[in-house]
DNA sequence: GCTGTTTCAGGACATCGGTCCTTTCGATCC
DNA sequence: GGATCGAAAGGACCGATGTCCTGAAACAGC
């Protein structure tokens, strides 16, 4: 299980000696996968299913980050900082990753130049994507931001509508309220653009969605 | 020159093969250190001054990202990935830079596992503020920001007040219109947490902002 | 000092978005 | 089938924020 994962995400850039403490971990849905605030001690690959990255605030509220799909590093940054987990990651969909402790990652890769620049890629990727994210949050309103959001959860043949997570989830992930994403939805249906059927969303009219976006597509 | 800011800076962590290419750069306030879009070339150590870091949006809103003193590093998510400038780099006072064309760098610290540590340890420190900086800006209104920012920009020392950057540019860093700031200036005025003199912003009751900041410093 | 020009503060108004509360819809149990 | 309950939707209201515009203050040139 193990190897083929590591094949399929030619995660060979890991010094053999590291590879060997690779252990194969499984989460159910709902299953928190690492918390935020707690003390960081393992790297994890996210290889299979659908993760959930969340973040709350002192006063309580949460923000759901991003929802992320293989190939993914859980606690790199934590890795190298050696800090506690910035965020809560929950698992979505079943989950399964491969884990290695830091300990076992610093004794055996800390010079491996190949897995040095692996883990550079992979963190400035994290944070061009924070970045962008940080900029779409803060130039568009949320109808811009919830069209996107729909458009991009939904696949592009028209003819099946496509569930769509937790309206509350959509909220925290926006930045928005429960409330302002309904209403804004409401508004979707009114215009045209999709219907809506509990739990539901279908796309009617792409077209108009995409105008909504407008240019603002990935920033 | 260059040895004084590397001495002072611990900046051995480079291989001494690229230390001799570094040149010292010199940028007069207005100056453009880096343009966004602009194919990169250059790394860059901020080791001199004040300098702004801002991002437009395809829809022309300017948003200021970061106002940063030294030592900070210019071109290093773009080293890395080898894409164009995320970010459009401005000089604000007098600027001082060390700086080595990627070819150069490339060529001798590809390597070099301390500077690729290095590397590493800035990279995800960025990470992190921006990460704050997200959350910061969904959680939290725009009185608590400028509260916030005004705390941030001026010296404990309650005695002499500070100029505080141009009002458009604070309006850009928070994410909201000119007008916005201004009222909410105004606001803290009245309630007598501040005096304001043209260009000039001075603390009168520093607890009072601190309220309004609440639990929210840093997230 | 006067005047045209630029910059900045602030008023008016509309929209966005949040909070709170009521209503509706399903589901469940009897 | 009707009563009950919980979750999701929607209404009402209000504060936050954006846009547009006007008027005042600073500034430049003469």
């Amino acid at each position: 299980m193990v190897t083929n994962y590591l094949e399929q995400f030619q995660l060979d850039v890991l010094p053999e000696q590291a590879i060997d403490f690779l252990r194969l971990e499984h989460f159910s849905p709902g299953d928190v996968i690492c918390a935020q605030g707690d003390e960081a001690g393992h790297l994890r690959f996210h290889v299979k299913g659908k993760i959930r990255v969340s973040h709350t605030s002192v006063s309580g509220k949460r923000l759901v980050l991003s929802f992320k799909y293989p190939l993914d590093l859980i606690g790199d940054i934590e890795y190298v900082r050696r800090t506690p987990y910035l965020n809560t990651v929950e698992a979505v969909t079943d989950v399964e990753m491969l884990v290695i402790r830091f300990d076992d990652l610093a004794r055996h890769a800390t010079d491996a130049v190949p897995w040095l620049h692996y883990l550079l890629e992979e963190i400035t990727r994290k944070f061009e994507l924070k970045s962008q994210s940080l900029s779409f949050n803060l130039f568009y309103p949320v109808e811009v931001r919830l069209a996107s959001y729909v458009l991009s959860m939904t696949p592009d043949d028209p003819s099946l509508g496509s569930t769509v997570d937790d309206l509350n989830d959509i909220a925290d992930l926006i930045g928005t309220s429960y409330r302002h994403v309904n209403r804004t939805l409401r508004r979707f249906v009114e215009k045209g653009y999709i219907e809506r059927d509990r739990r539901r969303i279908t796309i009617v009219d792409r077209e108009g969605l995409l105008e909504v976006v407008g240019e603002s597509i990935y920033e």
